[in-house]
Formats: C-alpha cells, sequence, structure tokens
DNA sequence: GTCTATACAGGGATAGAC
DNA sequence: GTCTATCCCTGTATAGAC
C-alpha cells in the first residue's frame, strides 16, 4: 500500500491559481500532496493523463510504463494491478474534493455567500484538474465493486456537503426551494458536467465560467436578490 | 450501410410516455424508428447495453453476439467493425435527439413557455434513455477521427436550439441573462448529467426530476415571475 | 446469412537476471 | 528496484463450409 499521510488544509484561491493551470502541473501538485515517492507518482502522472484521454481499458499498460519513463514491469513494483492505479488516481482526487469543498462551505458568511464561492471554487477545481475529473466521474466503472463502495462514500460526502449549504440557506429564509436535495444535484450538475465540455482555450475563461455557475447555482437556489 | 430512412416527428409527450419505461423497450423503439432490419437491430440492441453498462472498450464482441443470439461472426455481417456499430448507436440516437428538441422548440408559445417544455422534455428523454444517453456522451472517445466529426455536429446542433430558445427571450424582455450561450450549456448540463447519477428507482420520479429541471432552467435563464 | 474454426495481434501480469 | 524476456489469455476479424 501506499503511503497517504493527510495534506494540510487548502484555500480556494491556491485552488484557483495559475500554478494549477490545467493539466500535467495540476496533476503534480495533486499527487504531491499526498507524498507519494517518485516512482508511484510518476506512473500515477502517467496513468491520470492516458485513462482521461482515450480511457481506462484503452491505456495499455505498457502505455503509461512508456509515458512514464519506465519498463513494463515497473508498474507493477508498486502497484498490485492496473486497476490499483485506477483506484489510487480516484481516492486522491476525491480526497481533496472533499478537503476544498468541506473548507469552502465551513467558511463564515452568509448562505449565500457560502454557495457562491464553494460552487466558483469547485467549478474552477474541475476546470483546472478537467483530466482527472473526467477518470473521477466517467471511469469509476472500471474499479472492482470493493473499491468502488469506497468511491461512492466520498461522493456521496461530497453532495452531503452541498446539500448541507442549500439547506441552511432555506432553514434562514435566505434561499427559497423546496427540495435542497434535488437543488444540490443541479448545483452539482453545473460544476461537474464543466469535465464533459470545458477544453483549455474555451471562449470563456476558468473564472468566467466559474462566477456564471455561482450566479446561477444563487438563482436555482432562489436566493433573494441582494442577498 | 444500413438503412437510414427518416423516422416521422414525436411529441415530447411520446417521448415521455410508459411505452419507454426505461431501458429495453426504449431501446427497441429507438432502433425501431430508424427501420433497421432485425439482425442489425438485435445486434444494436445488445451493444447499446453492453456499451452503457461495461464501456465500449470493456465490451467484446464475443459478448455482443452472445446477447444477441448470434455467433461472433455475424456481427461481420452487418457492421464492418465494433466502432461502426458504436457510430450507428451514436448517431441514431442523436438524430433522434435533435429532432426531439428542435420539435419542442419550435411548439407555439412565450420563451418561458418553449424552454420549460424543452427542458422538461430533454431531461425525460434522458432518464428513459439513459443507456443510450450514457453511451453518447461518455462512449464517444472511441470513435474514429471522421465519425467522431459527424457527431460533434450533432450535438452543436441540439446545442444551438437551446441557445436560440434563449437568445429569444432575452430579445422579448422575457429573460435577464447577459451570456445565451453561457446559459445555454448550464440548462443543457442539468438535462443532460442526469445520465451520469440518475437510476432507475430514484427518489425522484423522471417526471418530478423534469419539473424540477425546468424551474431550474427558468431561473437560470432570469425568467420573469409569472410569465 | 449463419455457422464453426481459426489466424493473428495485443495486453496483463510474472520470472528471473543484474 | 529496474530491467529483458516471456507466458498465456483474450479479443478482433476473417475463411470457408452449409
Amino acid at each position: 500500500m501506499i503511503n497517504e499521510a493527510a495534506p494540510q488544509a487548502e484555500t480556494g484561491a491556491d485552488v484557483a491559481s495559475p500554478a494549477t493551470d490545467g493539466t500535467a502541473a495540476a496533476l503534480e501538485r495533486l499527487f504531491g500532496r499526498y507524498h507519494f515517492p517518485a516512482g508511484p507518482r510518476r506512473i500515477l502522472l502517467a496513468a491520470a493523463t492516458a485513462f482521461a484521454e482515450r480511457g481506462f481499458h484503452a491505456t495499455t499498460t505498457r502505455d503509461i510504463a512508456a509515458q512514464a519513463g519506465l519498463s513494463p514491469a515497473a508498474l507493477y513494483v508498486y502497484f498490485r494491478s492496473k486497476e490499483e492505479v485506477l483506484h489510487q488516481i480516484v481516492t486522491s482526487t476525491l480526497d481533496f474534493t472533499v478537503e476544498v469543498v468541506s473548507t469552502e462551505a465551513s467558511r463564515p458568511g452568509s448562505p449565500a455567500d457560502r454557495l457562491a464561492r464553494l460552487v466558483y471554487v469547485l467549478t474552477l477545481w474541475t476546470t483546472y484538474n478537467s483530466q482527472v475529473a473526467h477518470v473521477v466521474l466517467y471511469q469509476t466503472g472500471a474499479l472492482s465493486p470493493a473499491h468502488m463502495a469506497d468511491i461512492t462514500t466520498k461522493q456521496r460526502e461530497v453532495g452531503q456537503i452541498v446539500r448541507q449549504v442549500i439547506a441552511d440557506g432555506i432553514s434562514s429564509g435566505d434561499f427559497d426551494i423546496p427540495d435542497a436535495g434535488a437543488a444540490a444535484i443541479a448545483v452539482l450538475s453545473l460544476c461537474l458536467d464543466v469535465a464533459r465540455w470545458y477544453r483549455p482555450g474555451h471562449r470563456l475563461t476558468p473564472q468566467e465560467i466559474g462566477d456564471f455557475n455561482a450566479v446561477a447555482a444563487l438563482r436555482i437556489a432562489g436566493a433573494r436578490r441582494g442577498s
């Protein structure tokens, strides 16, 4: 098993910083947080890129090894199987996502401020990490049932955090929407579906998309004007 | 090449009818529209189900043939390759989607009515056909470049239709949103991301999800209250 | 048109040297 | 820990009988 020491907290501003500018750099940063040794890290980096671009099953262990500058056998020194490589990528990514989202959700401020900020940051996270987001959202079907259950739990955590912010706004009278759960799903759709259509160089910058989604989320939640 | 005679128009009510109740029946109906002969139809049906559940690359031609009750070689009587099977599934589905969406968009009524109706119908379409929607949205990476370009064109058509309805509402003063293109993407995210998370038996019925999304879309568009 | 049989390539994983 | 070499299974596609 790989070392999974807990990383420190990270601010939304860091997620949105130019240092995480899209693909390789963002991945380096993500896996660097979890203190993977150099060998595994290079494999995870190569695998995440390949899984995102061609899919898990279309990627060969030889592809991964070649991209990492290692022999085909090197992968099996650090990982039991190709599936375990996928699981490590997904679990690291989701741990980070939970951390980012919960950090934003627990900041001080009105429910509207917290929801807007959360949506902005999560949208930026998805654009800047669109490759690994693609893997987390669309490639998990290849996981073993046990690993899949593990992942589903973490995904539910993210949903619950979003739901709670919306529920807070309903309780306080800041939001006007009958079903907090349905609203949370809709808001997450805005943030996550970005991974399906966004490509670097889009007409709108990630910041502009984040701002748009924040406004859209507030409208969905029925936030009072001017709150 | 397979016969691709143009099917007749279909109403939103038909799309939402209990006859299209989820998986096999909806697929039968979809491929039936395009007058595929029995052989190809059984293969497309089996392939669509398998591609949705396990992905294109994880599905073998033997899987497809066995599910269709045919020998592995039978597939190559009707299709040049596994990739062509995928292309037929995706292109048939998108042709139908374009038809459904354009039918709704061109109905008489206010922009708000048209947008709400379009979102409702497209959401129902996505839930009732969540299997094939999954293929169209997440499996097209396996297509050849030529087939991919073909598909991208059809996808853009859907986006343009949605954008136009929103642009109409902005022009008429019914909607209040600065960027019609960004709004169209957000609205489509609501309708299409359903294919990622929805499973039959969800707490909300497809109709309830459609209603929720219709309201959410109007809010995103900044529809005047009571319009 | 549908079958059985099979050619042929590719890929996951391991053995064993260094 | 990293390599080369390779086992062995799987999978796409085709050949050719009926």
